[in-house]
DNA sequence: CTGAAAGCGCTAACAC
DNA sequence: GTGTTAGCGCTTTCAG
């Protein structure tokens, strides 16, 4: 059996109430009972059990952070950056995944499972609005990403349109005149997907010029693998296509393989562009030009909103729009 | 205020050990009851409160994984796989960060943190034995990874050494002549850096082989940015150096960088092989050469050893040595 | 400055 | 089949 706070308060000769003040850092406690107490708890290897004090009161000093996929390395390199920040302030992370199955995204989102956080930083990629619409109001939480999503919560929207127009307009300028879109589409709502979609368009329309034929490669996943196949075979059909720009910095580098597949060169045969600016991106050869999402941006201001609603859960939700901005590498030909 | 058992209990007109029975699937409640109390879970929206539950019994379904870095790819593969997993049989992964700082790192490994979770698989690398050495006796722990680690806990190996080895001889046996080890070094204990560097040290002894001059490239972090710049350096400073066994694949990305830095060309100049098998591996020009740990096994065993813990907290602690293979490709010659 | 009483929501054990 | 009792370890409240 673990040592509990009774087994502390025995041992110090006083209350619990004492213990529990002690460790709550209350302040009407005598130095000397404190040191005693303090000491016994380290004598004693004893823990607070989170379980318990859960129950009673809330803080376990813990933040969710939900994601779609654990193998995402945009989502990896997030969640360090969300860890680091949090403990700053003496708290944690647990990240968990929502989109493993279709039972494990409804656990994942389950209040039960939310419930054990302070609070709750919430991915929203690969969900919808009555996924979300469920979350019981009163918990604290914070969105991020697009979609149609219930505006009772506080949401950070990443500046998709704006990142994949700088991201085909800088190809565009760069003498590309078929620039594909690997995993684009339109999902009808306002999903990242159908979002950056509409910046591609945006971009063509702005200078006037025509979508390529059969210009969005559909991906099945956002994986290396798919796009890979899919922009060799795209090649292969049509040696029109000068340009891909990729809706992941994951499918990018599936996309330059693919390109090499066909044995085209980059940039010189066919300039490409990401999103996310992974670590990665700098270290594949030829260095990835890819749009930043300013992830340091996001995830302050993600623990910002979580922090304000921790502290007052009736206040109005806000809805902030990230700033997004184009590092230009080696994929894409100089100026 | 949240929905309770009690609440449904109300309005089912019965008590809460029966709501609790139905919702525990316990067999004795008539269908009738048992529908009813289904229905008005459903309509009152009522979702169980872990924390009272695990402060009763145990089991709240999930799992903690520890890793050093969210940021690193390999362990949010691992995630993935045992996320999937577990899956399976209804249970949920949370993954914590052991590695952000000093603090957060004993956060992580607080037995507070810990009993949240019904078991926990915890990646050694990074910790040492005495931080792994204050977890309670009876929390049901699987350590992965090396390190000269307390005997009581169940543990799974990946063989670093063998799997360094035929890396190695691999890169010896396609005419290598001076393979240096990004990343090396020896910590004196049986880390994984140790292990790997013996392995490299092995395949040269096999071979009869003299060790090259300078042939550890020590790396402040397992980092493609420092790969990079310590081998492009290297590379310049000795051209003589034909070959590179990198520690992880993170670091055989920055080394193919940096050699490309240098201006070489891989595989002809310097061939590369690395560690991990990442998803990524595949799709770098040219593909990497690499060591597969067989996660799928890691992972399987590891929930199984588990189970078995918590089935059993008594039983004898295991070891298990997972296997390992050379993945060929193309950053080595072929034969 | 310290403590006694009450109870958070749930389940184990047993009674009916 | 269903209900009663007791209590997990902690914090809130209020009394001293």
């Amino acid at each position: 059996m673990a040592t509990t706070m009774s087994d502390v308060a025995r041992a110090a000769g006083v209350s619990v109430m004492t213990v529990s003040n002690v460790l709550n850092g209350k302040p009407r406690v005598s130095a000397a009972t404190r040191q005693r107490i303090l000491d016994l708890v380290d004598e004693l290897g004893y823990e607070i059990n989170l379980s318990a004090r859960r129950l009673r009161s809330d803080r376990t000093g813990s933040i969710g952070l939900i994601v779609p996929r654990f193998d995402h390395p945009y989502f990896g390199e997030l969640a360090a950056q969300l860890s680091r920040l949090l403990a700053a302030t003496g708290r944690h992370l647990a990240v968990e995944q929502s989109d493993a199955s279709k039972e494990a995204e409804l656990a994942a989102l389950s209040m039960a499972r939310l419930q054990t956080y302070d609070g709750v930083i919430l991915s929203v990629v690969g969900l919808d609005h009555d996924d979300i619409d469920r979350i019981r109001p009163s918990l604290p939480v914070v969105l991020l990403g697009e979609q149609n999503m219930p505006r009772r919560f506080d949401q950070i929207h990443m500046d998709n349109v704006e990142g994949a127009r700088l991201a085909t307009a800088h190809l565009l300028e760069r003498g590309a005149r078929h620039v594909v879109l690997a995993g684009g589409g339109d999902e009808g709502h306002a999903s990242m997907m159908t979002l950056r979609t509409r910046g591609w368009r945006a971009a063509h329309e702005d200078r006037g010029a025509a979508l390529p034929p059969a210009g969005i490669l559909t991906l099945e996943e956002f994986e290396m693998d798919c796009a890979r196949v899919r922009v060799r075979d795209r090649l292969r059909d049509d040696p029109s296509v000068d340009a891909v720009f990729a809706i992941t910095d994951q499918v990018a580098v599936g996309a330059m393989a693919g390109i090499r597949d066909a044995g085209l060169r980059v940039p010189q045969d066919v300039q490409v562009v990401g999103f996310d600016n992974l670590a990665l991106a700098r270290h594949v050869t030829p260095a990835l030009t890819t749009i930043d999402p300013e992830n340091a941006w996001i995830v302050e201001q993600a623990v910002a909103l979580l922090d304000r609603r921790i502290d007052d859960r009736e206040k109005d939700p806000e809805h902030l729009v990230s700033p997004v901005r184009l590092v230009e590498r080696g994929t894409t030909r100089p100026r």
